[in-house]
DNA sequence: TGATTTATATGCAAAAATGCATGTATGAAC
DNA sequence: GTTCATACATGCATTTTTGCATATAAATCA
């Protein structure tokens, strides 16, 4: 009796998935083709994996086993394609990069404009989001993120220390300047709760106006004069018409680090990277610190 | 970028098999989709697993640490397959049982004859082999054996205690018994390098006449006269023509166990059949251990 | 040296797996 | 209630994988 092991790996998917569409995407197959492995393989196990409800296909415990063993399965898997990485020369392959958005533009394109013209045969993949992704799956090789984020099998360097500071247009900030006792109007994301507490001191009167869910969207609003907001210094200053509103000052936030997983600490693709990278942004570093006002 | 698990596991099996045709032996496929599936992954990969020399495939760096992660895998996959068969209804699918080829027919044919009209449904698959099979992966779900080989994973249970006595045909032990100075022609297995200590007081002439690598060839040079030989109890009563030479006494000798994975322990068919096994071997007892002359 | 065994390589046909199109059911939103 | 989105089932054509037959090379042995 043998087992395919991608119908393992299939089972895995589905029960994260829920659906045999979802599975199927996050396989590349089509969604039948995730409907008849485990249908094959619930034949060749004699036993039931899943009960089909209208709703969607729901692990038994044997299912759950299933995939269990599928993970461990998959763990190995990743860790043999991070030894794979690390043992390719450094001028062929693949290297995924991610970033948080708003640092591509003004400063990873720089650096892959570089990596790039010393070594043009590595095909590079730019992943620019917040979301945390998994440097222990093979979704990204290295990741740049603000504040270092703590996984024992990470390991991470300081790009650039950062402070914040609060930004307004022109017109508003002078308008602060000039009546301290006015309502600062904040502009916050999502998850903000309340307005920065150093503020109060000078602006007692403050609430928070708006709240948006897209960094670019909320510096849009705050170009347009909607109100006050807390931002980095390399964006605040790099951003058309955006000034410091005086009095208030600059502060302390999360660091930028690069981040890699330990077995590929001396992959030659990464190393060769980060000689690039850390430079740079050592370079930089005076963006990201800022001046008070 | 996705890797075939299965093109994995393929690989493990060529680096253990050494040959494209064993590889595909062990794996129930044609030798040239062996071939196909390591010149695949190694494309996929943009990595040589193996150097194809004309002597036969040679694995690489690289091509070792694929059949790393693949036996990181199998180890998985056996260990889900235990799951599986434990959670199984103790009267559907497959038991495999490997016993000593000497023990099977006088005594593990009747266990099995039992277990079935108990157990219709059950597939019986009998391995008679002295070779000790590896429970830990599925090559047999229940062992019968004799001595405890020790491993973490396995739980065993003592079948009978047993002795050894030195036999004879009729006509050789009753020339012995009347001349204790004769030279004991002693027949034994292929790695016996010296007659029994202890038989050495009563007759110290001794040598090794012959020696065999099949224990039924051996019965049967006893038979015929060609020596003497150290015999399980209940092989040597069992035996015709074959008498216990006197004077030389019975030893205690290494007990019969049924083994079977921790992980199986309670799983329902095991205990089934060890419910039939057990008694039976209990009440087999006195054969094992046999009676002086 | 010549026969035999054990390797791998490859063209071609059979078999298996997959994708697509279509049909049906369910629950949520309006 | 009607519409829409989501989910599963299945027949059919296509693609992919596999097995078989055949060819070739190296090593072994009489």
């Amino acid at each position: 009796m043998n087992i395919d092991w991608e119908d393992i790996k299939t089972v895995l998917y589905l029960v994260k998935g829920g659906s045999l569409a979802k599975a199927g995407a996050q396989l590349g197959v089509n969604y039948t083709t995730v409907a008849r492995r485990i249908s094959r393989l619930e034949n060749a196990l004699d036993q039931q994996l899943f009960l089909k409800a209208k709703a969607g296909y729901i692990a038994t415990e044997a299912g759950l086993r299933v995939a269990e063993a599928a993970e461990g399965m998959e763990k190995q898997d990743h860790s043999l394609r991070r030894y794979l990485m690390a043992a390719q020369e450094p001028s062929t392959g693949l290297l995924t990069v991610t970033a948080p958005p708003l640092l591509v533009g003004p400063y990873l394109a720089k650096v892959i404009k570089m990596f790039n013209a010393a070594h043009p045969n590595v095909g590079i993949n730019i992943r620019a989001t917040n979301s945390t992704l998994d440097l222990n799956k093979p979704e990204a090789d290295i990741a740049i993120r603000v504040s270092n984020t703590p996984d024992e099998n990470l390991v991470g360097q300081r790009l650039a220390k950062q402070r914040v500071a609060s930004f307004a247009s022109a017109e508003l900030a002078q308008a602060l300047q000039d009546d301290p006792g006015a309502t600062i109007r904040w502009l916050g994301m999502t998850y903000w709760t309340s307005p920065p507490k150093a503020s109060l001191k000078h602006y007692p009167n403050a609430e928070i106006a708006f709240r948006f869910d897209d960094m670019s969207a909320l510096i849009g609003a705050v170009q347009n004069g909607l109100g006050v907001a807390r931002l980095p210094m390399f964006l605040g200053n790099a951003t058309n018409g955006l000034v410091q509103v005086p009095i208030l000052q600059p502060q302390s936030y999360w660091d930028i680090w690069v981040l890699t997983h330990n077995d590929l600490r001396t992959a030659p693709k990464i190393t060769a990277f980060k000689e690039i990278l850390i430079p740079y942004f050592k370079k930089k570093a005076p963006e990201f610190w800022g001046e008070a006002v």
